[in-house]
DNA sequence: CGTTTTACTGAATAATTATTCCGTTAAATT
DNA sequence: AATTTAACGGAATAATTATTCAGTAAAACG
């Protein structure tokens, strides 16, 4: 009975993701969704079965995509500085490019709209990150502390400033990513 | 005609604030917060003319009330290593303990509630610290880097840790507290 | 072409949730 | 203690918002 045109159902979600981005989950309406898309309610509704399912397909479907993309173009064999750096620029870049994305998935994982499959989606994220840290103690390059530890000064500080230049409040260039990066490799580096 | 009860003032504000942490301001209902003061809804709305003044008031009073302990207890005269220390642990300190009330923050600050009034409040919060970094640099100890760039990767590093902290991923010891502020300053040390 | 099937629309309905309002109780004043 | 005044509770109402469904258009099929 349900209507499958993958055209629409990316249109529906990219919607949703533009408009709980700017508003945040509290003030996400199925109305303005039907407007921002052009769509008719009973056509979303025939896509997806309530606005929990949606939220929930749309989070599910972002967090495979960015989980895959911000590990790639690193090279295997590569030497481990060069690794650390690219990983921190995939991160940054892809951060700054899909920044309503991300503010997406950190309304949902704040909010209670999640099922419980949704939120294992999330752990998997981290797993690259972690073997990579791990490589560099094993290296002794980095300092011998546990690896949330480690990542949150990564991952926390690049999006307190992404968050700020997209506000507005900083302009970042190739050179204040380099020192943002540099940062980070102090605060690990053994 | 208004009640002013300075107690069950406070009473509604904090239960405000736990219910916007634990479920978000989406799921956010006056009945709750009804219940959970065991307070009727016409009192609520004798000391608030409405849910979005509610938040609004909520907001300003726990911004301007962080602002100021934050930035306590740090000897002005003192060296600048143990300033910046002192402030770290502060604001750790501080997180840690009113969880909540950071959570309710930054879930205002992501949604459409606030007021105009209510923005200004944030602003201030960052001026004590951006002196000190200033300091620092003068004395040469620090980077000669954005303040916003130095700034995120305290701040922003200590919030994941905090966060996973307190959602049971990862302990938080007078130890682990160390590493955390030593990786700080091993980022933006000069 | 007529017929059947499928997709779509959006006003009507249902469900949820903010707000009001009046009867009641407690406190203050005389 | 009688009377006035202020605070409170919570069911009733109003407003908002999710969801449905009967009608319509478009596509597929013979």
């Amino acid at each position: 009975m349900k209507p499958r045109d993958p055209n629409k159902i990316e249109a529906i979600k990219k919607a949703t993701v533009q408009l709980v981005a700017q508003h945040g989950l509290a003030a996400f309406q199925m109305s303005a969704l039907s407007q921002l898309t052009s769509l008719g309610m009973g056509t979303i509704y025939g896509y997806f079965q309530s606005k929990e399912e949606l939220i929930n397909e749309t989070f599910k479907a972002l967090k495979a995509k960015h989980t895959h993309s911000i590990y790639k173009g690193i090279d295997p064999k590569g030497i481990f500085r060069e690794q650390f750096d690219q990983l921190c620029r995939n991160y940054i870049t892809h951060r700054r490019r899909h920044h309503a994305e991300h503010l997406f998935i950190e309304h949902c994982q704040r909010s209670t709209f999640l099922d419980a499959t949704a939120r294992q989606y999330d752990a998997a994220a981290y797993q690259v990150l972690n073997q990579l840290l791990d490589k560099g103690k094993k290296e002794q390059l980095v300092k011998h502390l546990p690896n949330t530890l480690l990542a949150a000064n990564i991952i926390g500080g690049a999006n307190l400033v992404i968050d700020q230049s997209l506000a507005g409040h900083f302009r970042l260039t190739p050179r204040t990513i380099n020192q943002l990066v540099q940062m980070s490799w102090d605060a690990i580096q053994h």
